[in-house]
DNA sequence: TGAAATGTTGGGGCG
DNA sequence: ACGCCCCAACATTTC
C-alpha cells in the first residue's frame, strides 16, 4: 500500500528538478501544500510586487499539479502537524529556505512531525552548495567572495545532479479543508499589479523561456555587455530563481553544456554571488537587519523623508537614478548596474540609511530575494562581507555616460527630457539655458532640479565616513 | 563591480 | 635645431 506524502512548497515552485516532490512520488500518494504566512517577511512582503509575482507562480505550479495544489493561511509550525495528522501522513518533505529565522522554526517543525511519528525531511533545492559544507580551514565561515567562491566552493562536493520532472505523480485523495488561492489575497487591489507583470511570463514554463533567449540572444557577450542597461544582455532570471520556478542546479547544469568561455565563467559567478549571499544570512544571524562591520552602528544616517520619496518616485533630477526608479516601479525590476548606482546614490549622495533603501526593494521588485538584497545593499553602503570601501562613490553622470552613451535607457524612463542632445541628457542641469528653452524644458517646471549637488553631496559623504572611520579607529 | 586629484610622458605648435 | 608651453593620454595616488 502507498503511503501519503505532504510537500510543503515554499520557494521551490516547480516540478522538475525538486528532491522533495521527486522523493514524495517515490513513496506513493502526494499531497502537495501551500502555506501562506504574512508575518514570514523572509519569503515575501505582503501587498509587495514579489506577492503578486507569488500568486501567478502558485497558480501556474497549480496547473502543473493538475489543481491539486491545497492553499492555507496561517502559521505552519500550526498548521503542518495538524495537517499531518488528519491526513495521516506518513511523510512530510520540503525544501530547505536557508534565512535564520527559517532554519530555526524548519528544525522545530521537523522535531514535532518527528515525534508524531511523521517521516519529516528535508531536501536542497535552492543552492548550489550547503552554506555548512564551505569553509575555511578552521572551520570558520568565509567573509570575502573570491576565497569563498575559488577555494571554498570550487574544493566541496560539486553539485548535485538535476532530477527531471516526475512522469506521473499519483495524488492522494483526500477529505480536506483548504483554502483557494484568491483566498490568501496576494494581489493588493491596485491597478499597479497588472501593469508590473506585464512583460513577464511567470512560472516554470516561463523560466525555462527566459533561460532560452538568454543562451540564444544574450550570453555571448555577457561579461562586458551586463553593464549595459539598454542591451539584452542579462538574462532576466531573477524573479524565477527568487521563486524557485528554475533552480541554480538546472541553470548550473545547462553552463556546463556549454562551451567554456569568459561570458560562462562570468555568469556562474554571479550564480556564486547569489550563494555567497545566503551563506552570509546563514552564518551571521542578524545580516538581514544590522550592519555586518558593526563601526557602521556608529553611523549618522541622515533622516529626510522629503528626499526618500523623491528617490522612491524617481523624482531625484538625476536621469540615471530616475530611470532606474521609474523602471523598478513600472516593472518590478532594475538592471542591474542601475541598482548599484541609485543605491549609491540613497547610501552616499543622500545618506540615507541602507535598510531604507532594501525595503523600497523588497516592496517594489519582483525578483526581492531576502539574501541577495540584502548582503547587495550592505556591499554598496560600504558597511556588508567584503564591501565596496566607503570612498567607492558613483557619479551617476559618469555612469551613464559610460553605460548609456546613447542615452537609450534615460530617454525610456525619463521621456520628459528626451530631447535633450545627448550631452547633456544625463545631466540637464548644466545644459546652457539656451538649449534648454530650444527643447521647451525649464527645469523645476518639467523636470525636477537636481536633489542635491553631487559634487557637494560626494564629499559630504567623504567627510561622514572618514570621521567615522577616525572615531572607531582611536 | 569608482572618481577625482595629481603626476608623467610625449607630440606638436611656436618663437 | 632647440627650448618652451600646452595639452591630451595615460598612470598613480588619494579619498
Amino acid at each position: 500500500m502507498s503511503e501519503l506524502s505532504i510537500v510543503w512548497f515554499r520557494r521551490d515552485l516547480r516540478v522538475a528538478d525538486n528532491p522533495a516532490l521527486t522523493k514524495a512520488v517515490e513513496m506513493g500518494g502526494v499531497l502537495p501544500i501551500y502555506i501562506y504566512d504574512e508575518t514570514d517577511t523572509d519569503q515575501s512582503a505582503k501587498g509587495s510586487a514579489n506577492s503578486v509575482w507569488l500568486h501567478q507562480s502558485l497558480k501556474s505550479l497549480n496547473a502543473s499539479l493538475d489543481g491539486k495544489l491545497r492553499f492555507f493561511n496561517g502559521d505552519p509550525e500550526e498548521i503542518l502537524p495538524r495537517l499531518a495528522s488528519e491526513v495521516s501522513a506518513k511523510h512530510v518533505f520540503w525544501n530547505r529556505f536557508y534565512t535564520p529565522h527559517r532554519v530555526t522554526v524548519d528544525e522545530g517543525i521537523k522535531s514535532a512531525l518527528q515525534e508524531m511519528g511523521v517521516d519529516a525531511k528535508s531536501f536542497n533545492g535552492s543552492l548550489l552548495w550547503e552554506p555548512w559544507q564551505v569553509t575555511k580551514a578552521d572551520g570558520s565561515p568565509y567573509k570575502v567572495f573570491t576565497p569563498f567562491y575559488r577555494k571554498g566552493c570550487m574544493n566541496a562536493q560539486r553539485p548535485r545532479a538535476t532530477l527531471p520532472a516526475p512522469e506521473q505523480v499519483d495524488f492522494a485523495e483526500v477529505e480536506l479543508a483548504s483554502q483557494t488561492l484568491d483566498a490568501l489575497q496576494l494581489v493588493p487591489n491596485m491597478p499597479w499589479t497588472s501593469e508590473v507583470m506585464k512583460g513577464w511570463t511567470v512560472g516554470e514554463a516561463g523560466a525555462r523561456a527566459a533561460w532560452g533567449n538568454f543562451v540564444d540572444g544574450g550570453l555571448d557577450g555577457y561579461k562586458k555587455g551586463r553593464d549595459f542597461p539598454s542591451k539584452a544582455h542579462v538574462s532576466r532570471l531573477s524573479p524565477h530563481l527568487a521563486f524557485g520556478e528554475v533552480s541554480p542546479h538546472q541553470i548550473w547544469a545547462a553552463l556546463e553544456h556549454q562551451t567554456d568561455s569568459e561570458d560562462v565563467a562570468h555568469f556562474k559567478s554571479e550564480l556564486a554571488w547569489r550563494e555567497f549571499s545566503y551563506y552570509l544570512l546563514f552564518h551571521f544571524d542578524e545580516f538581514a537587519t544590522q550592519n555586518f562591520n558593526a563601526k557602521f552602528d556608529r553611523f549618522q544616517w541622515r533622516t529626510d523623508n522629503e528626499a526618500l520619496l523623491k528617490w522612491q518616485q524617481g523624482q531625484t533630477g538625476i536621469p540615471i537614478v530616475d530611470a532606474g526608479m521609474r523602471e523598478l516601479w513600472q516593472t518590478g525590476y532594475m538592471h542591474n548596474r542601475v541598482r548599484m548606482i541609485v543605491a549609491s546614490f540613497l547610501t552616499k549622495n543622500l545618506m540615507l540609511d541602507w535598510r531604507l533603501g532594501a525595503d523600497w526593494f523588497e516592496n517594489c521588485l519582483v525578483d526581492a530575494d531576502r539574501a541577495n538584497n540584502r548582503a547587495s545593499w550592505q556591499w554598496v553602503a560600504g558597511c556588508g562581507a567584503d564591501a565596496a570601501p566607503y570612498f567607492r562613490i558613483f557619479n551617476p553622470v559618469t555612469q551613464s555616460e559610460k553605460f548609456d552613451a546613447a542615452g537609450d535607457y534615460i530617454r525610456q524612463y525619463v521621456p520628459e527630457i528626451s530631447d535633450l542632445p545627448d550631452k547633456y541628457l544625463a545631466k540637464p542641469f548644466e545644459a546652457p539655458s539656451n538649449i534648454l528653452r530650444q527643447v521647451g524644458i525649464q527645469l523645476g517646471r518639467d523636470y525636477p532640479q537636481p536633489l542635491v549637488d553631487l559634487k557637494k553631496s560626494r564629499s559630504r559623504a567623504l567627510d561622514a565616513f572618514a570621521a567615522l572611520k577616525e572615531a572607531t579607529e582611536s
